[in-house]
DNA sequence: TTGAAAGCGATACCAC
DNA sequence: GTGGTATCGCTTTCAA
């Protein structure tokens, strides 16, 4: 393989730092102007095809690969985009990490990943995000007003999952938490359950909040009173603890538990079996949210609501890069009934 | 705040894109030089503490951030790493993701994410890799000889984690997964197990291939014959099915099956005892592989052997920063024991 | 269709 | 310490 400019040899061995091949090394090899060369790696671009062939050639060659750092320098384009998503504990989350990715890749675009230790420590997150000129973003954490408006000014979309902010001119793309926890809460109602409790997900948790917020209206709608609420982190642990510190609450075991997401669930189950000697569903009933691989499992089979995460990846990206495209359009929400799965670890009303 | 250059309104409402303040703007606010705004965004440059503060407050006015495009285009340094993920199946894979990432992070290194549907479609990916400049790869995937001289060629470092291809020269960080199925093989034989079985992962995956070698080496050595094979695809219900398939095979459950990662270890033990009505450990043990969440559930307690991932993410991300400020530092393997985890999913001898 | 030349937004080397 | 200038590798008018 010929080398760019270098006298010597190519590197004998790993990793010399090299001199990457440029387009105008391909242009003095194929004997054309530097324009050329970057004309025929543009996709819809005038070139005859004699010209086209000498260029790859000589492309090939030096195994030239057009700089996209460049390109987005003079088109201020980076082909790039920014995920944000904050805690992974919530084993959701990888999942639709993937999937995002996936369908971006799929048309062209990168993803900068951006890994928050906790929702809070966005600041430095979103200072790199805005340095990298990312096309657009899709975030899972909260964004202030004001960082809100930082990509605004910058004029890149951002579009929330599963976080909606007050603000009523954002893109948003979210499962309907609440109306999910109100078709549990109405079922286990109308199964006969009668002393319920709660555990919820962290407290700076925006989804944990809609879905608490969700459960305890419908309850309070059905005249039930008395809910027991444990606070946990979307962790199997806490879901333990959640309903230990439950069953002390009251004194004796509840009827049902509803638990901010599986993971939690099944935390409880394996508590309420494997410490208090309890029978799920027949002594107490577990409901969770997300539908996660664990919750189908054999020994959990979880009654829950599963979030689509395929629909709404596919509607994150495809608003985003509509909006990259097309400044001018109106903000936009999607939102998505999850799907009600009756699984077996509640004791629900056969019938319906 | 003050815009740019931009006659007109800042934007009324929503995403009007919008041009970005550059140094120039921010030198001629300050009524300084460009180059003295691009040293005071500098760490370590010599500016005087007048004139630092002046750029600063210029650049707070117009919401300056130094583009990292273009930075990488003169510095010959994007600061940007490639992580490359194959299946995501394997729930260990996400967790060590987002640990890579915030490794990568705190140390000021962004993280541009490819995820492979499948390990083979590699090639596209890698040109786009090549394209975005990134500084080092950290890959889960294999790689040809081939693709690995692309990569060495355009001086850029590679670890694979997890994967270690034939030629010797190359970064790797990896579990040691034979080791960790010698001595599985080792408990169960040593606790009077004798029909085993095995349920392997996907062909194409080195990782699953070195575990079953692991186990059978052991397994012969022990003097051990007739060992039942199905083959897994690393999920849930392929543990289920491999566990049926061996049932029929032998026309009776065995002693012991050996999976090649917890998922199907998981699937394994609820197929025996929800199908075949089996008592795990009390008439088959289940052993599996990686240490992954749901393997401590107290429904599993899985015998398995667990991947420092905090250590080995941690070796990888330091191995490829090293190579990267030193390109001539020589390859290097780290090879990681995996964790002993002696949990209740099979019947070991206690002692020891 | 093709080539020459002007940027994109920064860094870095150079005098002063 | 500070400012002028070349440069990174590409895209994009604009003439020819």
């Amino acid at each position: 393989m010929a080398q760019p400019e270098n006298s010597g040899r190519p590197s004998a061995g790993s990793g010399r730092a090299q001199r990457r091949a440029t387009s105008y090394d391909v242009a003095r090899l194929a004997g054309v102007s530097q324009s050329a060369v970057s004309r025929v790696f543009k996709p819809g671009a005038s070139a005859s095809a004699a010209m086209r062939r000498r260029v790859m050639d000589a492309a090939e060659q030096v195994g030239y690969r057009p700089n996209a750092i460049a390109r987005g320098l003079i088109t201020q384009r980076s082909n790039m985009v920014g995920v944000i998503i904050s805690k992974l504990v919530n084993l959701n989350y990888p999942e639709v990490l993937v999937e995002l990715t996936q369908r971006f890749s799929s048309r062209g675009i990168r993803v900068l990943l951006f890994a928050l230790e906790t929702e809070g420590d966005t600041a430095a997150a979103l200072d790199q995000v805005l340095q990298y000129r990312v096309d657009g973003v899709v975030t899972a954490a909260m964004l202030s007003g004001e960082q809100l408006k930082m990509f605004d000014d910058a004029g890149i979309p951002v579009v929330f999952y599963n976080r909606a902010p007050g603000e009523p001119s954002v893109n948003a793309v979210r499962c309907d938490h609440a109306e999910g926890e109100r078709w549990l809460v109405g079922e286990l109602v109308q199964a006969g359950h009668r002393r319920f409790s709660i555990i919820t997900g962290p407290e700076d948790s925006p989804v944990s909040t809609e879905r608490a917020l969700g459960a305890m209206d419908k309850l309070r709608e059905l005249g039930i009173e008395n809910v027991a609420v444990a606070t946990g982190d979307y962790g199997y642990h806490s879901g333990r603890e959640g309903f230990a510190s439950i069953v002390r609450q009251l004194g004796e075991p509840p009827d049902a538990v509803i638990a901010a997401n599986d993971m939690m669930a099944i935390g409880c189950i394996d508590e309420a079996r494997a410490v208090h000697g309890l029978n799920v569903p027949g002594d107490v009933s577990v409901v969770g949210f997300d539908g996660v691989g664990p919750a189908a499992y054999a020994a959990y089979l979880l009654t829950t609501v599963s979030q689509p995460v395929a629909r709404m990846t596919e509607a994150a990206v495809s608003m985003l890069l509509e909006r990259i495209e097309d400044s001018e359009l109106p903000p936009e929400k999607r939102v998505f009934s999850g799907i009600r799965i009756r699984g077996g670890s509640a004791r629900l009303t056969v019938d319906r």
